[in-house]
DNA sequence: TATCCATGTAATCGACGATAACAGTGATCG
DNA sequence: CGATCACTGTTATCGTCGATTACATGGATA
């Protein structure tokens, strides 16, 4: 086997039955069946070498979640992504606070990753005009909020002991940041609402320019925003 | 001056100007003008005299925003804890993670305290009926989250950049757990609904603007559209 | 005065992360 | 074909860390 990959499952290994969460190099290498040395010329030094195996073990996790991803319906896959991401916390407590709550000198890429799924998934919903804020405000808060629920959850299980916490705060953020569903059913407007999203959404945005408060934008600014709305609001009724 | 407080306050100094929060024993008695088996002597271990370094900067900085509590409104309470637990953890963002990001062996009885003060506002929020929640769901709910949220502020500053986002997030967990404040007259609630119409419209455009077609601007009005709709989507949710 | 305990010191232990110096191996190239 | 060189691994060792053992000192008490 490829010493690299040996390494790092054997820190995989060490790290899931730490109680602590702490490995050293000498127990690693030494289940690598390697010497010290070895390991950092292959990761630089010993933080080089939990990075890479977060990644591993996220990517693992990842692999086997990810044909459930992706459905029609964003506002799901938001929901399934939260959980997702606080049942791996808790199947992974050890590399999970390495991974978020740690110094580990760079981002693990595994947490720049579940960043940018999530992204994903907001800018789906904010094509469908159910956003309230940006995709990345709302990447922020659902990622912040969902990262203090697991690691209270992994981190004081004395005192928070129901695991149902995590989906009422889950809730909570995504109320926050959602627009009501609009009673429609889900796959109804999908691809409708989704073209007439844009100019509705210039439609309505036209209707304010004059009267933003604080005015943010001179009279020739608001006469030219006006005027690009109307293009939009207006580019759609052809089709 | 008393060696116990000597300690605590060389490791507290120590602490706040260690960039990456790691402070050795040494350089405390060091500091502290005394041998290491003093402390080991005073405080068990490390884990002990870290343990009363947390409280010690904790209960100094309650002191000095003791006097702005227990205002006669349980929900000014409730914001100004959050507040007050975030800019805690932005003033002393090493004590912090020891705080509540660690493992400290048993819990700072700074954390317990936080939790107990937390507990108690929601306690006379629950006597005037405006809780959604128990006390103690609510509690476990608005402390994970705003852990989360000064976790993510203070230890990944580059991809959580704006400090709005602690009110946001706060605010989205309290409209959970509280019910309506009842007080809302219909033209604030018109002006909210207004505002957040104007947001929702900005941001649903926002998301389009790339993939308008055909494509009716240049990429310089592109870009300048995109920053207009950027400013009115975030001029939402400041205040 | 003798005892005892609280308080402090000097010296040291074992484990850790990290590095220097060196050795075998196989592909490449003159 | 033999020299070169990058790659992969070894042994030995460094400096720092948290923690402990063994010993000294000084003042209150019986």
């Amino acid at each position: 086997m490829d010493t690299r990959s040996a390494l790092i499952e054997a820190t995989a290994e060490l790290l899931a039955h730490s109680p602590g969460g702490d490995v050293s190099t000498r127990a690693i290498s030494e289940a690598a069946g390697v010497q010290q040395p070895v390991l950092y010329r292959l990761f630089g030094d010993k933080n080089g070498l939990l990075r890479a195996t977060v990644d591993h073990v996220w990517d693992q996790y990842l692999g086997s979640k990810r044909a459930a991803e992706k459905s029609e319906d964003p506002l799901q896959d938001l929901r399934a992504g939260w959980d997702s991401h606080t049942a791996f916390a808790l199947a992974h407590p050890n590399a999970y606070k390495l991974m978020f709550s740690s110094a580990l000198g760079p981002e693990p890429e595994a947490a720049e990753e579940a960043m940018r799924i999530l992204r994903e998934v907001l800018e789906r919903l904010a094509k469908q005009g159910r956003l309230r804020v940006t995709p990345d405000v709302g990447a922020r808060m659902v990622m912040s909020a969902n990262t203090g629920v697991a690691l209270a959850l992994i981190t004081r299980p004395a005192l928070y002991p129901d695991l149902a916490l995590s989906v009422m705060v889950r809730d909570a953020i995504h109320r926050a940041i959602l627009l009501a569903p609009a009673a429609d059913t889900a796959t109804q407007a999908a691809d409708a609402a989704a073209q007439d999203a844009r100019v509705a959404a210039a439609t309505t945005l036209l209707s304010f320019v004059d009267e933003l408060t604080p005015r943010p934008f001179t009279p020739a600014e608001s006469a030219l925003l006006e005027q690009w709305l109307a293009q939009i609001a207006g580019s759609g009724r052809t089709s």
